[in-house]
DNA sequence: TAGCGTTGCCAACAAGCGTTGACCAACAGA
DNA sequence: TCTGTTGGTCAACGCTTGTTGGCAACGCTA
C-alpha cells in the first residue's frame, strides 16, 4: 500500500537507487525492442516480460499498465543541435545527418513510428515531439517565421518517409542506401524546404 | 459442399452475378474503413461485420480468414499514367498531383499504409506495389536506368512521408496544406529525384 | 532475532479474439 | 410440390490478452 504511484517515468537520478532498477531498465529495453519490432498490439506484455526474463505481473507493478509502459518506453529526445549557430546553407545537410545518427543509434524512434501509426496515444506523442523539437528549429532558420509550421511539416514528411521506407517497410533500395548517399540526396531537399523564399 | 473456394478475389464481372454481391461489397467497404482507421490488429472481424450489418461468420465464409479479407481489401491499383508521354520537366509535378488524386479518392491507401506498418504481409504488399507500379515509372524517366531503384525509393519516401504526416499522424500543418501548396513544394523534389544527373 | 518493506513468482480472472458448425428461411429448377 | 442450393443467424469452441491478488523469499534496521 505504499507505492500507489505505479511508474517512475523520470528515470534520471531523482531519488535513492532501488534494488529493482536493473529489472526496470531490462523491462524498458525489452519493451522498446518489442514495440519497434511488432507495433503496439502485437507487442504483448507477456512477450516483453519473457524477453526481460521476468514475470508479466512485474511489468504491471512497475509501469501500471501497458499504456504506462509504452509512455515510458517512447520518451524521445531528438537532441536537436542549435541550428542558429550553423551557416545557413548547411542546415539541410546537418538536419539529415543528425536524423540519421539519432535513428541508427536507438530503436526508440522506430518503435515510436510503428506505434504512432496504430495507436492514438502514439500519434499524439509524435505530434508533441514534432511541435516541441522540430518546429523550433524551423522557426529559427526559415525566412518568415509564420511559414515555420509548413516548412517543418515538409521536413518531417521527408525524414519520416525515409525512415518508413528504410527501417519499417524495408524497401530494398531505400534500406541499402549508404548514409552518404541519403545525405547527398536529401540535404538539398530539406535545405529548400527550410530556407527557399518560395516553393 | 459446392463452393470450397472461399473468396472471389476478382470481383470484376467474371461470372454470373450473385445475390450476395451487395453483401460482399459491403463487407469490403467496411473492412477498408476499419483497416484504415484502426490498423490490422484493432480492426476486428466482429467490428467489420457490425459495420456491414452482418454476422461475423459471413466474413469468414466469403473471405476465408482475416488475412484473406485483408488481401481483398487492399488490392491497390495506382493507375499510373504513362509518364514517357509527358514532357520531361513535368514528371515531378504530374507525379505529385496523381498521388494526391489517388490518395484522396479512396481509403485503400491509408488502410494499406497503416497495415503495412504493423503487419508483415502488409509490408510485403507495399513492396510489391512499389516494385510493380512505381519502379517502372522511374525506369522510363530517369537518365540512367541502373539508378531507377534508388530514384524510385527516394520518391516513395517523399510521397509516403507526406501521406503519413497528412493522413495518418495528422500533423496539423501537413493536414491543412492545400493540394496546390503540396504540389508546389513537392514537385521540384520529385523532379530532382527522378531526373537530376547527380544529387 | 524479530519486523517490515521490497522483489518476485504463481495461478487465476474476465473479456475479447478468430473461427467453426449446426440450423433456419428464401429461392430456383424439376 | 418437392428438392437442393444459397444467404444468413446463432451459439459455442479454444485461445490469448491485460490485469489482479495471494504468497514466498530476500535484505535491511533495530
Amino acid at each position: 500500500m505504499t507505492d500507489r504511484a505505479p511508474a517512475a517515468l523520470t528515470d534520471t537520478s531523482d531519488a535513492a537507487p532501488r534494488r529493482s532498477d536493473a529489472t526496470r531498465a531490462g523491462i524498458l529495453a525489452a519493451a522498446r525492442e518489442r514495440f519497434a519490432a511488432d507495433g503496439y498490439e502485437r507487442a504483448t506484455i507477456r512477450a516483453i516480460a519473457k524477453d526481460a526474463r521476468i514475470d508479466p505481473s512485474m511489468v504491471m507493478r512497475y509501469y501500471g499498465s501497458k499504456e504506462g509502459l509504452f509512455a515510458a518506453a517512447t520518451s524521445v529526445d531528438l537532441r536537436m543541435p542549435d541550428f542558429t549557430r550553423v551557416p545557413r546553407e548547411e542546415v539541410g545537410r546537418l538536419l539529415v545527418t543528425h536524423f540519421l545518427d539519432v535513428w541508427e543509434d536507438a530503436g526508440q524512434l522506430t518503435a515510436l513510428l510503428r506505434v504512432g501509426i496504430t495507436n492514438q496515444a502514439g500519434a499524439e506523442r509524435m505530434r508533441e515531439i514534432f511541435a516541441q523539437q522540430l518546429l523550433p528549429v524551423a522557426r529559427g532558420v526559415c525566412p518568415d517565421p509564420a511559414q515555420a509550421p509548413t516548412r517543418a511539416a515538409l521536413c518531417a514528411a521527408q525524414v519520416l518517409g525515409l525512415a518508413l521506407t528504410r527501417y519499417v517497410l524495408r524497401f530494398p533500395p531505400s534500406a541499402e542506401l549508404t548514409g552518404e548517399e541519403i545525405t547527398d540526396w536529401l540535404a538539398p531537399t530539406l535545405q529548400r524546404y527550410l530556407t527557399a523564399d518560395r516553393p
